[in-house]
This record gives structure tokens, C-alpha cells and sequence, in this order.
DNA sequence: GCGTGTGAAGCTGTTCACAGCA
DNA sequence: TGCTGTGAACAGCTTCACACGC
């Protein structure tokens, strides 16, 4: 809603405070204020207050925030109060497991359709979701109102399958394949990728053990 | 290597040339500069020449940097040329694709030992592991060598497994649990979060498109 | 000429500190 | 009094631009 332009470091954090709240909200806490929900999630209380200031005033002086109120605030501005849809590529193992999860649909996250290229997994069952062929991508993105596309093929074929999806009128991408895929302008990419969080991890951990040497 | 603090995005960055330029290496480029290195990642050259030069001069001037020379440097900056040990808490559906995901063996991160709280899950084979159960996490760590735990838990139990395994000596966490956990000093945490990243998506997806309402 | 390495400049995000309101 | 919202100060990261060496 702001028309500016919000930092996006700034948005990466809403997801946060959405979670925080709705766990003070399960016990109990219908006010917060800014040092508990900075005490929650190790932030500065004014570093909260800035973040929501770019959106609007929530806050009440001298009492802090209905934490209800702002929740459902947060949520609006995440655009978390729709259903979003989106479509898996890559039945393999990996992709099989992101049906399987189950922490998608209580977020309003809904697989819809998965596809793959492999002739001999298209027309397969996975979880409740039958296996359809790329040529079929494009005609079910738009009747499905798809528009999320999660990629999990190995990483020599993401780009294509990215650009695909993209092409196909899919807006936002959350890749599990290993590369730093360039991102059609456009569109929102987020990358799952735990091997660069480890090795970036290893830095840290570097002089205060590690085994044996290669 | 340099006494001085590095800018932990600087260190986040490094698996990213890591990554390009084994790829670069893959396809036979003995020789790379910052400008080319940059198109591959999206980043000015400026950047990766001012991030190199945290660590070292790994370049020639009017040349660029010898490939396979800048990788190997960078690999033992982030502590890559040695095997990392790790140990897997929770062997749900999650867990266990974690298990089977072959993306860590060939980076030299070897997940060596499973734990779960559950009973009837201790002493069943995954992979070709035996889960065993929690009271066995503080012998293994130190006979095994392990120093990353990967938490895959529900979110209620996160926060205490990460506890112990932290007590118990292991120093790196590969968290999978949607939950912001609280490091305990000393200890470097990395967050692998689907939702968050959706969730952070959204925002920008919001007017584009997005499905019924809530 | 070309590309690195690097101080300096510029910019962006964080923290401070306080006015203002309940 | 207590806590929000916010301009101003500060810190940190990125980009610039150029001296230097190949």
C-alpha cells in the first residue's frame, strides 16, 4: 500500500513478525509491544517500529500494539489473507518430498499441479497429484491461476524450466535447485539452497574443529 | 586468514563464486575477470573485486584471475578442502529426505549419525544410518567428530534440540524448523525456511495476480 | 591497453533520542 | 508515565574512479 519503495530487507522481515504474533496471539497476548516482539525475534525494539512505520501507524502510544489488530495487518500487507497456488516441476526425490510437506497448505500455499519432463513419470500419482507432461504447463497455469513456480530438476535444466515458467506467466519462483539462476525481470525469485548455507557456515566454524583434511 | 572482521555478506557471497567458478572451470576457462564473473552472478565487478580483496590479491593485473587458482584459495578460505561431519536430529518425512538428499556428499558434508526423540523410531535404518536416541547425541558428537547438527523437528521442539546439540559440542545448525530459534553465543545458525521465502514473495506478487480471497 | 586492488564517495539501512499522545 | 512514530545521526556496504602493474 505504501507508494514508495519499501527496503526489501525490510519486507524479508514481515514473514517474521507475522510468525512471532500469531504465536504470542495461540498464547494468549492481545497487546505486545515493540521490546517484546524485539526480545522474541533478538531485533532492536526500534528497528520493528521503523519496519512497520513504512507501512502505516498500528501502535497506540504508551501501550504498544493489538496484537490481533496488527497481525491481520501484516497478513494484508503479505497479501497472506489469499490462497496462492502454485505448481512443483520435478517429481524426483526432492520434488516428491516438497509435496509431501506438509507446511505449505496451513499457510495458504496450495500445490496444485506438478509436472515433469521425463515421459515415463508424466501420468504417475504423487500424493493426490497426477504427474503432467511441460507441454501441458502453459494451458494449466492460466485455467488453474497459478502463479507460483516451485523448481526442483537438477540444476542443468533450472534456467530453462525458470524461463519456462516465466514464459508460461508465472511471477514468482522458489528454485531448490544448486545455481543462482538469473531472474527474467518481472519476477520475484527465492532460493532453497542449504549446501551455500553450509559452506558458508564452514567459515565460522573453520578454527574451531573440522575433520581430517583432503 | 585476516585478523580483522569480514562482513558476514561478504562470507555469504563466497560459495556463490565458489560455485561459478567451478562451473567456469567445468567448461574450460582457465582464465576469468571480475566483469565476466559478475554477468554469471548479476553483481558489479566492483563487488567481487572489493569482496577478493578481504582475503587476499588472487588477481594479475590486465589478466584476471587464474580459475583454478582462485577456486582452491577460496575453497580453503571457507574451509571446503576438508570433510564436514554432520548429524541429522528428527527422522520424520522431512528428515529423511534430507537424508537421501544427494546434493551434501559430493560438497564433503556427510551427514554420519541420526537422532530422534521417538522411541519406536530409534534403531530403525534410514539410508544407511541407524537412528539412535538422544542419549547417545553427546558420545557420538565427539567420538564421530561431528560439528553441524541439521534440526529437523516440529518448531515446538526445535529450540531445545538446538540447545542440546550445542551443549553437547556441535558449534554449526542447519535449522529446517519454522521458527526463528535463539543462537546460544558462539554458535552460527543458518534458517532453511520455504515459507518464510513465500511469504516474503507475496508482497511483491500482490497486485500482479494472486487468487480468491480469505 | 587492460583489469586488479583500493581509498574515497555515495548510498542504504540501523540506531538513537525525543516529541507527542494515550 | 509508557511506548509509539520519526527526523537526525550513525554505521556499514556498495560503487566509483584511478594508480599501479602486467
Amino acid at each position: 500500500m505504501p507508494s514508495f519503495e519499501v527496503p526489501e530487507v525490510v519486507v524479508v522481515r514481515l514473514p517474521l513478525y507475522v510468525r512471532a504474533l500469531t504465536t504470542l496471539l495461540a498464547e494468549g497476548s492481545e497487546m505486545v509491544n515493540s521490546q517484546q516482539l524485539g526480545s522474541r525475534l533478538l531485533m532492536t525494539p526500534a528497528q520493528i517500529r521503523k519496519d512497520l512505520s513504512y507501512f502505516g501507524k498500528f501502535g497506540k502510544q504508551g501501550r504498544g500494539y493489538n496484537t490481533r489488530f496488527l497481525l491481520r495487518e501484516l497478513r494484508q500487507i503479505l497479501a497472506l489473507d489469499m490462497e496462492w497456488r502454485a505448481c512443483l516441476v520435478g517429481v524426483g526425490r526432492l520434488g516428491r518430498a516438497i509435496i509431501n510437506y506438509p507446511g505449505f497448505a496451513p499457510e495458504a500455499f496450495n500445490i496444485v499441479a506438478a509436472f515433469d519432463q521425463d515421459p515415463l513419470r508424466v501420468g504417475t500419482e504423487i500424493g493426490h497429484l497426477t504427474v503432467q507432461g511441460m507441454s501441458e504447463l502453459s494451458v494449466t497455469v492460466e485455467r488453474r491461476g497459478i502463479s507460483i513456480g516451485v523448481v526442483a530438476v537438477p540444476a542443468a535444466q533450472a534456467q530453462e524450466v525458470i524461463e519456462r515458467l516465466v514464459s508460461d506467466g508465472v511471477r514468482g519462483i522458489l528454485n531448490y535447485a544448486p545455481l543462482a539462476p538469473k531472474a527474467p525481470a518481472g519476477t520475484v525469485i527465492r532460493n532453497i539452497d542449504p549446501v551455500l548455507s553450509l559452506q558458508s557456515m564452514t567459515y565460522y566454524l573453520r578454527d574451531c574443529l573440522g575433520v581430517s583434511s583432503a
